[in-house]
Formats: structure tokens, C-alpha cells, sequence
DNA sequence: ATACTCCCCTGAGAGC
DNA sequence: TGCTCTCAGGGGAGTA
């Protein structure tokens, strides 16, 4: 569930679940998972804590409980759920579990267990952490066009540069396509050939889709099925991603599908132009 | 600075 | 039916 209306719909409901909830136990049995610590450290850390504030820095999840950060990336499948009771016999792809104090459980599934889970103590300022180092602006903070432009790799594709965690956070492979054919760009544009007005197009799209998309609660196609019951609704949306072959719906010029930086990329060759 | 390749993992869907 | 191959909403490390 990874891209920034996905990761927000599930803080969205995370938090209306988990607010002011102890954790009375923890279960992590895929050590990996916990990818700050010793997962049995994670385990003792987090029990007795309770959740109290719900965050989003691009695709990484940021729950605060009484004394700590408690970051997760969902990566390619990562999914919560919240259950009434804890799940008997238990799926093989649930990697956690955590016990709440009502009874109800938190559960972590994860098929590809690509997701992490951090813990830190908690700090003022989570963006000091080393784990952010690397992570610009959320894509739902404002940034100037001039900022932004100035910000692009001058040789490399804009789609790559849309997917670069420490350009834009947030953005994923769905959005990237539907972002740069709403602005009339080829993905395979470098930088360098971009001006201010193209610059500005892009961050404004950039704000619509995400912000349409999160209304749709998100994007949910393919075998993602949907994390903690919520089926996202954007999928109908969505101009020519996963469109190959499908006629263009504004010139009717059949979609095509290419590679830009080893990730499948959907363009209609008449309306993306590349400069 | 940029561009590959491989890697982490498992399963679904396509093609034979 | 079953096999093999490719691909998947992510991202890090290592290498040209």
C-alpha cells in the first residue's frame, strides 16, 4: 500500500482506531521487521505504550506513543488490520501482532515482507532522524515552482526524478504516470529541458491528483487488496496507468507502455511530448 | 552525476 | 493441469 494517498488513508484510519489505546502485548515474528533494533527490544519497548499521535513524512507512517516513534514503511505490501480478536490459525503472511487493551488486535501483513518497522525515543524534531536523511518534502507541503525546478537532476528522466524519495516524497509508480500525463509531459523529459511554467504544472497536478486521490480514500488494483477493510476508489480514476492499449481519454492515441528507469511507465505518445 | 544490476520476498497471471 | 517466465503501488547497495 505504498504510495501517499494509500499510507494516508491507512494513518486516517489508524488513528480513529488506535487513539489513546494501550498495547498490552507484542508479537513480531519476522525479525526483520523490526529494522532498528533487536525485534524482542521492539516487542518489550512497545508494550504498556499508548498511541497518541498520528503523523505522515512521504510514504513512512509516524505513530507517537508516550515514549516513542514509532515509524513503519508499508513498502510493496504491507498492510495493517485491526481485529476483534487475535486471528485462529494465524495467516502465514501476518508478521505481528499487537494486542490492545480492549481486547481488539493490531495485525501486520506483509506477503513480500519488504515493509520495516522502526522504534526511536521520542524526539521534537523526527525529521533530524537519520532515517529521513535521505527524504525531502512531503508532497502535500507547498514548495515553489523556482524551488522545485531548481531541486531536478538536470540529466535525469522527470518520471525518475517524480519517484526520487529526496526530491518529492510521496510519490509512487501509479501517481508519477498520472501526474506527468495531466501535465502534458513525456516521463522520459529530463530536468534540464523543464522550465518554470512545466515546473509549476507538475507541483499543481502533483496536488490535485494526491488530494483527489486521498478523497478516494486511495488506489487499490491488482492483487493489493485493501489494508485494515478500506477499498481505496481512485482506481477509476486513473488516465493511463495500467492502460496499455486503451485509447487515450483525451486524443483516443492508444496508451503505450515503455520502461523509464526499470519501472513499467504508461504514456499516450500524442498528448506527452517530450521537449 | 547518472544508470544499470542485483537484492530483499512471494504470488498472480500470461504463455506454452 | 502444470510448468516457466515475467511482473508487481518500494528502495537500498554495489558497480560501471
Amino acid at each position: 500500500m505504498p504510495e501517499a494517498p494509500e499510507v494516508q488513508t491507512v494513518l486516517n484510519v489508524l488513528e480513529k482506531e488506535l487513539k489513546g489505546h494501550e498495547v498490552v502485548s507484542a508479537e513480531i515474528f519476522h525479525p526483520k521487521l523490526s529494522a532498528s533494533m533487536p525485534y524482542e527490544d521492539m516487542e518489550r519497548k512497545l508494550m504498556g505504550q499508548h498511541f497518541r499521535k498520528f503523523s505522515r513524512i512521504g510514504k513512512y507512517l509516524i505513530l507517537e506513543t508516550d515514549d516513542y516513534d514509532w515509524i513503519v514503511h508499508l513498502r510493496m505490501e504491507g498492510k495493517f488490520y485491526v481485529l476483534p480478536e487475535a486471528p485462529d490459525p494465524k495467516d502465514k503472511h501476518i508478521h505481528a501482532l499487537f494486542g490492545l487493551d480492549d481486547g481488539r488486535v493490531l495485525a501486520y501483513k506483509d506477503v513480500r515482507k519488504f515493509g520495516r518497522m522502526y522504534l526511536y525515543d521520542k524526539t521534537d524534531d523526527v525529521r533530524s532522524l537519520p532515517l529521513f536523511a535521505k527524504v525531502g518534502k512531503d508532497v502535500l507541503d507547498p514548495m515553489s515552482p523556482r524551488q522545485f525546478l531548481a531541486s531536478l537532476p538536470k540529466k535525469k528522466a522527470i518520471k525518475t526524478s517524480l519517484l526520487d524519495q529526496s526530491v518529492i516524497a510521496g510519490i509512487g509508480n501509479i501517481y508519477a504516470d498520472e501526474i506527468l500525463f495531466a501535465s502534458g509531459i513525456h516521463p522520459e523529459t529530463k530536468g534540464e529541458s523543464l522550465d518554470l511554467e512545466d515546473a509549476s504544472r507538475i507541483l499543481d497536478n502533483t496536488r490535485k491528483i494526491m488530494e483527489d486521490a486521498i478523497r478516494h480514500k486511495g488506489t487499490t488494483i491488482r492483487s493489493y487488496t485493501s489494508s485494515l477493510g478500506v477499498k481505496g476508489g481512485y482506481q477509476g480514476q486513473l488516465q493511463v496507468h495500467r492502460k496499455e492499449k486503451e485509447p487515450c481519454p483525451v486524443c483516443g492515441t492508444p496508451i503505450e507502455k515503455i520502461k523509464v528507469g526499470q519501472r513499467s511507465t504508461y504514456v499516450c505518445p500524442q498528448c506527452q511530448i517530450k521537449k
